[in-house]
DNA sequence: AGCCTCTATTGATCTGCATCATGGCAGCGC
DNA sequence: GCGCTGCCATGATGCAGATCAATAGAGGCT
């Protein structure tokens, strides 16, 4: 069993110095993809004022953890993040990972308290956003209300998404899934959606997706051996994206 | 394959002849549990006014279907549903059962369209209630935005659990936390915690566990073998609670 | 550089559940 | 009642992925 000695800092991140760490939403090249969308100039302020920017995480550093009193829901600025929930038995499952201009936490507003814990996958940048304070901007500028619902709703279908993978599909099919969804996602931030880093280990894949780690190589071996993909440990090349499509075999 | 043919009725379900089935929300034993929760009598007034509620659905009547307009969220009064999205290759996943007070379609708000199905497994009755009225409503009554966010958290919760199920517990412990759930359920309706009669066919039981009809079979004649459970057809009744929270073991 | 630890790969074997197959039973229409 | 159809139970067999085991490589620390 993995041990994480890095927990919490001591030092509380979202101190009142966050002088170092200041970068408008505007000049934040996430903005498109982020919370701001749809906001007007004006709203964009009201919620800036309330948006608080940290040091950033070291790898393994937690972000908060299970039932931790819930305050804030996270935007990713940099790196990545997984997001996962011990088992009674004191196994870990991964509920998801979190690349830059994505949304984690909200999962704790049902009970004021985390229902999942997120570490740095990498050395990654967070904003912090005040629940509360964001709940009050919200009654007031609708466009923040419905996008706020938006998202919520789109983790629901995305939890659902990640159920029937799990239910119906086949070790091929979830890695490849996965593969192109990192793909995906790596394409809305203008990044190449064919060569990329892993952030997470083949550990964390497995646990994702329900797979041991030596199914995770296997299938990798097995898609470098018939030329889908190229992968050089956490470096991978998707060379037949056609092909990862059909082993996929989902609507993606 | 399984055809149902029945489908969305002709007769538009929510049409504006509600008078037959007009029932407020204060007199329902379910306001509890339902949304009304935590709201005065004066809000709770405005809630009612845009809440529609229709005539009951049959056993095996569409409620929405995946790809549908998104108007409405639903509350279930009666009976009992199943939400279900189709895979690419045509099957079904069924991703919750929901039973009266309980909420469903909010994963139709991100993108103005239902992402899953609901269907009647027995003669049910539901509220619905157009989002885009509790949306304005919520804006301006503050506990109710308040609990709408929860209701989506909580939900993204319980799929979070879902997925931990699906990933990491065997046969036995993915029916055992199923039954131990409709259990808790039914107690919180003033129900039989030990004795039901269960609304879904063993073929969506297994659809929902990630597992097959002979499975399901099978563990619940293991069960019953081992005096856990008294099982006729769909009648339950759980012989020995602690000894299920065992099988089960994961944190119900 | 050299050591140590963590992570990944690959092979051999095992196993839980799927699959295939068959028969029973309940509900419903005729 | 009779037959039909859908649902459920149970046994026999197969297989995908887990588990066990051993090695190799990567990255961090001194």
């Amino acid at each position: 069993m993995t041990v994480h000695l890095q927990t919490v800092s001591d030092t509380a991140p979202f101190s009142s110095c966050t002088h170092e760490y200041k970068v408008s939403c505007d000049s934040c090249r996430l903005s498109r993809i982020c919370l701001p969308l749809a906001l007007n100039s004006t709203d964009l302020e009201q919620l800036e004022s309330i948006i608080q920017r940290s040091k950033p995480l070291q790898k393994n550093e937690l972000l908060y953890h299970e039932g931790a009193t819930f305050q804030s829901i996270y935007a990713v600025r940099s790196g990545a993040l997984k997001g996962y929930r011990t088992t009674s038995d004191g196994r870990e499952q991964v509920t998801g990972f979190y690349f830059p201009g994505e949304i984690l936490g909200m999962d704790g507003i049902s009970n004021s308290a985390h229902a999942s814990s997120a570490r740095a996958l990498e050395t990654a940048a967070v904003c912090a956003i005040p629940f509360d304070s964001l709940e009050k901007l919200s009654a007031v500028v609708p466009s923040l209300q419905r996008h706020l619902f938006q998202l919520m709703s789109r983790e629901i279908t995305e939890d659902q998404l990640l159920i029937t993978l799990l239910s119906k599909n086949s070790a091929d099919e979830r890695v490849a899934t996965l593969l192109l969804s990192i793909s995906r996602r790596n394409a809305r931030r203008h990044l190449s959606a064919s060569q990329f880093r892993l952030p997470m280990s083949r550990v964390d894949i497995g646990n994702y997706l329900g797979l041991t780690v030596e199914t995770i190589s296997r299938v990798f071996s097995r898609m470098q051996k018939s030329g889908i993909l190229q992968v050089d440990n956490k470096e991978i090349e998707i060379l037949d994206q056609e092909a990862l499509q059909q082993a996929a075999n989902i609507a993606v």
